[in-house]
DNA sequence: GACCGTCTCCCCCGTGCGGGGGAGCCGCGG
DNA sequence: CCGCGGCTCCCCCGCACGGGGGAGACGGTC
């Protein structure tokens, strides 16, 4: 089965241009279009996609809204790809803090948007603002694809993140994973490193915020 | 207008005895009874009420599931006081892990059950499942408004652990509030306290897990 | 074969953190 | 009036934490 996409954007331009480069693949299918964040939550109920690819800035309701809401009031809500012509938006970290799932610049080579798409489809990528906004610097906004994959956490790192999200210390985390302490240490550097944090405490409110890990 | 309470328990003696408690009082009332956890989301989407008071162990459906049911499906969900018989029921920390807003000895005195309820009603309680597991023990688990007072933080302490849920340190917290950085540790140790938290990011975990700060 | 990323472990070092005390000030209530 | 709880600030102290390096082993890719 394919995965499908509603295209969120207020220029028909990028629309059109998001559905000939998605439609040329055979594994993904745009199934509907709005161009305006009010129109979302109604197209998201009744289309029912896997990803949507929503435009930050829009008139009506902007990205970062339409994210919340869709995420707020639709059940078993579709994954959401924040679209944006420029690489530092404050709004598109808004929108990931709102619980988008990734970003994508409009700029980005074909290839790097159908690869984004299929990312967050299959739910395997994972975004933090401060570890995408220095990527997305670092890559001279131009390899978005490049940014995705270094932002995501290794598999050893997530499963160190989620340790530290249920509260262990260095030492326990490393005695859960039958590893030293230093080996321990130095994920835990490279998952701060990767999501902005300054210190676990801020790491574990990434993973609360990102939905890395859910509360209860 | 009054304070609405749904009561939810197996045996009808005990919603008898909880009835007679809180109807006693003018600003109480008392507006449904269910005997399981099953029957509890359609009478609070057609009663509304204010609080829940619900027993832990029950058929169908226990406690534990019930709050989280109910957390989950009905908007604008009321305030949930689990009812239990034993002070160290398990069964009572996963309801609180579950969104529970408070917890309530049946063994409690009249006075202590409304209190318990007022409580819960005006969203002021916040109950942390170690701080109330070792609140039990120490005050004989006679004096359930005792341990509900104490395991209540205070507005400072609130304000402290908010900004510990944003990922500021100690000398952050002093800038924002105009202190000295003393007295945010201060603050900081009570909070661990309370909450039963051994650093800074159990604390802040807690705070996520208890909805004391959510997500987005 | 050379390269790269991941995972593992090691060193040194500074410091923010948390525990243990104590203490003064204020406002409220018995 | 005195006590108590909340808020403020201070001391000392130990240690886990996090930054900065480096390094070896493995597996995949070019």
């Amino acid at each position: 089965m394919p995965v499908t996409v509603l295209l969120v954007d207020d220029e028909p331009l990028v629309r059109a241009g998001l559905r000939a480069v998605l439609e040329a693949q055979p594994d993904i299918e745009v199934v509907g279009e709005a161009a305006d964040g009010a129109a979302v939550i109604p197209l998201v109920r009744r289309l029912r996609p896997d990803v949507v690819a929503m435009d930050v800035r829009m008139p009506l309701l902007d990205g970062i809204e339409a994210t919340r809401a869709v995420l707020r009031t639709v059940q078993d809500p579709p994954k959401i790809l924040v679209v944006t012509t420029f690489e530092n938006d404050e709004y598109v970290y808004e929108a990931l803090r709102a619980g988008a799932d990734g970003f994508l610049l409009k700029r980005a080579r074909p290839a790097e948007i159908v690869h984004a798409v299929r990312l967050v489809a299959e739910g395997e990528s994972l975004l933090f603002p401060a570890a995408v906004r220095s990527l997305a610097a670092e890559y001279g906004n131009r390899d978005a694809r490049a940014a995705l994959d270094k932002a995501a956490l290794t598999e050893r790192e997530a499963a160190v993140l989620r340790l530290m999200a249920r509260g262990l210390s260095n030492a326990e985390i490393a005695a859960r994973l039958i590893v030293g302490t230093e080996t321990v240490k130095t994920h835990v550097s490279a998952v701060l490193a990767k999501l902005g944090a300054r210190d676990r405490t801020q790491a574990v409110i990434a993973a609360y915020e990102s939905g890395f890990v859910a509360p209860s």
